[in-house]
DNA sequence: CGCTGATCATTAGCTTGCTATCGATTTGGA
DNA sequence: TCCAAATCGATAGCAAGCTAATGATCAGCG
């Protein structure tokens, strides 16, 4: 029952040193290209509205974003409205990695799941989804003395 | 296609989370939790065993024990037959907690999985498997120019 | 018997998460 | 108008991964 944990663990593991080997070779590590992600798409958001949106703390955007400005990935320009936002804005060296680091992805998700069937595909996904709408709907953390004993 | 891969990786997170929490109740961080699973079994492993039992590499191993010392959890003891080993036997406090946190897992597993039918559960079980095989039998990277453009 | 190369664990330093705290700025109420 | 509360980003410090480099010990060969 405990197995099915591990091997997801396993998997993700997995895929995330893949996609980190890949996206090392157009000079992005793997965190940094989620904030890409959402960037390419939205440029010049704050680091707590990325971090909304990427689901992380507002901390893991910021250390993130400041390594991507070592990089010269993008700048922070503070919000002349309000003083207190930062509006992270990307440089054209993140525009142009835009193309193959999608096209890394794209193939690292065909190589990952080359052997399963399109109903595997569409079993795997549904069943990822349930997991993750259970874990995040109300989710009582299951203490001790539930049903045990 | 690369949904799949967030949907992973976002269950991944969420399930690790909720196992910290749940060890985190017993002083067992979610780290240490695979350790202790491992010398709960086979007490005296050396840190590369441990490391290629849990497909870790050694300093994360060295380093989690370290912390597993401090808490009281295991000792390090230098092998007298080869110097250069040093064997990590566990302590009564982490055997006592063995009952305890295998049932707050077995109920963690339980719960992330409740929404599932059996059926659903065998696939995405195999699924996982699947893609744990392909991305660790030979795996030659996806790298660019393989079918793109 | 001694030296060289292999085999361990450890350390150093990085990325990516987290929580808790701090500092600056804005806003709303008195 | 001014001060307190709220809202941000940044920082500090921890866990858990990784790679690369260090240091100690062993083994085998000359």
């Amino acid at each position: 029952m405990t197995e099915v944990l591990r091997l997801l663990t396993r998997a993700q593991k997995l895929l995330r040193a893949a996609a980190d080997e890949a996206m090392s070779r157009h000079g992005v590590r793997v965190g940094q290209n989620l904030v890409l992600e959402v960037l390419w798409e939205t440029d010049g958001l704050t680091p707590g509205e990325l971090a909304a949106r990427l689901q992380v703390t507002t901390p893991t955007v910021v250390n993130t974003a400041t390594r991507m400005e070592a990089a010269g990935l993008l700048v922070r320009r503070r919000d002349p409205a309000d003083g207190r936002l930062v509006r992270l804005h990307l440089t054209p060296k993140a525009r142009a990695a835009e193309q193959p680091i999608a096209e890394a992805r794209r193939l690292l998700a065909e190589h990952a799941t080359a052997t399963l069937t399109d109903e595997e595909r569409r079993h795997l996904h549904s069943a990822l989804k349930k997991i993750i709408e259970r874990m995040t709907a109300s989710t009582p953390p299951p203490g001790p003395g539930e049903d045990a004993e």
